[in-house]
DNA sequence: ACCTGAACACCGTTCAAGT
DNA sequence: ACCTGAACACCGTTCAAGT
């Protein structure tokens, strides 16, 4: 029996090629990803993958609730906050890892692990004692929060890495005289003034005033 | 002098090249820009573009600055929520008309008159009382609903709208038992039950959580 | 200085052929 | 049933040539 190289000679499937892709995208950006290069990634020819994916943007579908597959739900029962808590960092994890994918999160229809994550987040709303308004509302305010500041978080990172000098020299220089806030405002990105864990101050914000909100009506 | 054709004889620029490009992605999407088609409407050749900007990256960059050039920034000197919450909503309507723009505005770097912007956001937040922390971590909030809801919208506009079949048959049929709360929720948004202006309603759980945070403290 | 067609190196995907 | 190379209709962009 001829010893193949390495893992290049299992069978393809849909699985192994959105984990394939998922990794590319991981490290190269999901605007490099190319179906050519999955393929010379799996070691197979091009038109084999439209076997297993229909085309490129169902193949980002796949990708995308492959990362929403890792995100721990929150647990129904207990307290209400503290499990939507830990579920909203669970999520922010995993979309801080997998870069690319909250831009296409937000664009595309949820995929069936999408779907069960945003059922778990309603379950847990409704048996909270929001009224139906504040479920809804609430529901919208958490969800918006996960991928919205994580998507921010990675315009920050990506402007803010790499040279440093282009940012803190000709723009901080530059702009400083006109934009004094705005100056300021990225040196203290630039010191790292996070305070601590500022995605969670943020969700405690839209959960205590929901918590409030339910209260005064 | 002979009578040129409607107003395609106007020498090509910047300006004119980004609002045609503005244009048709507000139209036709992002995704279906190409600079060939630009050239086409602006009826001169593929490469004629190239003279005023320099690749297409840059291009859409200089798109989405021409829509942050839009947004009118909040009035300093005045109440600060108050304000804060007008600029919001002209930058929530910007940002829904030009639809393709949320997307975009967070994967790319600052240009100018976002830079101004940002700048106008930072300034009222640092004359209404609020410490340097909260400046910092409240304009992170607020930045990151503008564009967060906004895109989370758009998203769910695109998903509702079209074939309302596919999705309240198949769709809400099929996993109506499997996930009952999800089911639930998207019957509300198929009924419209927006209960008025969710935009502001999460925009004042930031604000007034702010002000809170600012006073406990 | 501005414009432009031809050409190049890529894409995603169709098709027809292999096993 | 799964795989695949050739081919097609597109891309963005370089280059050399026009005015």
């Amino acid at each position: 029996m001829p010893v193949e190289s390495e893992t290049a000679r299992q069978p393809l499937s849909t699985q192994r090629i959105l984990h394939a892709a998922v990794g590319f995208a991981d490290e190269h950006g999901v605007e490099a990803l190319t179906m050519r290069k999955i393929a010379d990634e799996l070691g197979c020819g091009v038109m084999s993958l439209y076997n297993h994916v229909a085309n490129k943007e169902e193949m980002l579908a796949g990708m995308v609730d492959l990362v929403a597959a890792e995100i721990v739900p929150p647990a129904v029962g207990g307290d209400w906050r503290e499990a939507m808590r830990a579920s909203a960092a669970t999520a922010h994890d995993v979309l801080l890892t997998h870069h690319w994918a909250p831009a296409e999160w937000s664009l595309r229809m949820p995929g069936p692990a999408r779907i069960r994550y945003m059922d778990a987040l309603l379950h847990v709303l409704s048996e909270a004692g929001l009224s139906s308004e504040l479920v809804y509302r609430g529901y919208h305010a958490v969800t918006m929060h996960i991928v919205g500041f994580t998507l921010q978080q990675i315009g920050y990172r990506r402007g803010l890495t790499g040279d440093l000098e282009d940012l803190a020299g000709a723009f901080l220089a530059d702009l400083a005289d006109d934009y004094p806030y705005m100056a300021a405002h990225v040196h203290a990105h630039l010191a790292g003034d996070g305070h601590g864990d500022e995605f969670g101050f943020v969700l405690d914000l839209i959960l205590d005033g929901l918590d409030r909100a339910n209260a005064g009506s």
